[in-house]
DNA sequence: GCAGTTCAGCACCGATCGGTGCACAAGCAG
DNA sequence: CTGCTTGTGCACCGATCGGTGCTGAACTGC
C-alpha cells in the first residue's frame, strides 16, 4: 500500500552508473547524479540508501551489463580464447559507441569532477608526451635497423605504455615489485613485440 | 630585501608530490597539503600560487624525480634496452619502500581523498575478484593440459589483467578501438605467455 | 636606530559537499 | 468519501572545499 514509485529505478541506476562511469565516485556530486536520474535527492536517498550503496549498485550494474565479457570469456573452451575474449571485451567495453570510455572498475576512481578536469587533463597530456619519447626512440630505432623495417614505432610504443599503466593500477591495488617483474618479463618475452 | 621565507621551498614541495602522489588531485585538500607541508596555506599561495599550480609542480619534480627513469631508459642503446629498462624504472618507481605506490601519473587522477576511500576499496577488491576468476580459469586450464604444465596461473592471470587495466587508462587518455585491439593482439602474440 | 617589505597565522569568505526535516500531493484499503 | 502510508520537491543542515584580508612580527637596506 502506499504511492508507489513514480520513475524506473533501474533506469535511474543506470543513468547513475554513467556518470559515476565517467566522473568517478568522488568527483559525482549529488547534484550531477540526481539531475542524470531525473528524480530528486529524497527519492534517491528513499530507493537506493546512499552515495556509496548507489555507488555499489552501480557498479553491480556496470558488472552484469557492459562488465559482462568477464563471466562470458571465463565460459571460452581454452586458456587461449579465455584470453583472447577478456581482452577483446575488455575493448569493446572501454571504447562502446554512446557510453564512456574506459572502465568503471578503473574509472571509478581514476576520473573525476569539474574541479579535477585540470589535473586530469595535465595527466593524461603527460602520460601521452612519455609514450610520444618512446614512439621516436623506437622510430630511431628503425631508422638504425635496431628493429626491422616492418616494424610498428607506434604500437610497441603504446604496446609497452599499457603494460606500465597497467602496472600502475596493479601497484595501487598491491601488488609486489616481485609480481610486476614477472609481468614485465612476460611483456617482453616476445621481442620485438610486432 | 624583505623577510626571507622560514622553509625550505624544496622539501615542502616534495611534501606535497606525496600527498597529490597517495591521494590524488581532488583528494588532496589544502589542509592535507600544506600540514605536510608544515606551512600556512598563506605562504603556500605566495609561494606556488595556487592548487593547480603546485600540482603541476609538483608532477614537474616527480618526472624529475621518482619519475626520471623514463628519460635515462630512453637513452638506452637498442630499442628493446629502452622497453626493458622503461619497465623496470616503471616497476621501481611504482614500489619504492617508503614511498606512495603507484604511478603519480596515473595515481594523480585514481587514488581518492577520505571520503572516496569506500570506493576506492571496492574497485580494487572488484579488480582482484575479476583477476581471481582469471586464475583460477587458468588452473583449470593446466589441469586439463591445456596449459603446459609448468604454466602459472597466477602470472598469466595477472599478465592479461595488467593489459587490460593498462587498455583501461589509455582509453581513458583516448586511444581508439583499433589501437587497443592491436595492442591485445600484441600481448597474446606469444602463447601461453609463461 | 629607522623605513620598507615580506612572511606567518588566524579568522573568514562564498560555494559546494553529502544528507535530512517538513509540508504536501498521490495513491492504497476500508 | 475518510484514514493512512509513502513518494516528491523545497529549503535547509553542518562540514568542508579552495582561496583571501587582516594583523603583527621578522628581516632587509640605509
Amino acid at each position: 500500500m502506499g504511492r508507489p514509485r513514480a520513475f524506473d529505478a533501474d533506469a535511474a541506476l543506470e543513468k547513475a552508473m554513467v556518470i559515476f562511469w565517467e566522473q568517478g565516485y568522488e568527483g559525482a556530486s549529488l547534484t550531477d547524479l540526481t539531475e542524470a536520474m531525473g528524480i530528486s535527492r529524497k527519492s534517491m536517498y528513499a530507493a537506493f540508501g546512499n552515495k556509496e550503496q548507489l555507488f555499489r549498485k552501480a557498479l553491480q550494474r556496470y558488472t552484469e551489463g557492459p562488465g559482462a565479457y568477464v563471466s562470458q570469456a571465463l565460459q571460452a573452451p581454452t586458456a587461449r580464447e579465455v584470453a583472447t575474449m577478456f581482452l577483446a571485451g575488455s575493448i569493446r567495453a572501454n571504447t562502446l559507441p554512446g557510453w564512456p570510455t574506459g572502465c568503471l572498475g578503473v574509472q571509478g576512481a581514476l576520473a573525476v569532477g569539474k574541479t579535477g578536469r585540470i589535473a586530469h587533463d595535465t595527466l593524461t597530456e603527460w602520460r601521452a608526451h612519455g609514450q610520444a619519447h618512446l614512439r621516436e626512440r623506437f622510430q630511431r630505432a628503425v631508422e638504425e635497423s635496431d628493429l626491422p623495417a616492418d616494424a610498428d614505432p607506434d604500437l610497441i610504443a603504446r604496446f609497452i605504455m599499457t603494460i606500465a599503466n597497467g602496472m600502475a593500477v596493479q601497484a595501487a591495488g598491491g601488488a609486489e615489485r616481485e609480481d610486476l617483474r614477472r609481468v614485465a618479463d612476460t611483456a617482453l618475452r616476445c621481442w620485438p613485440p610486432a
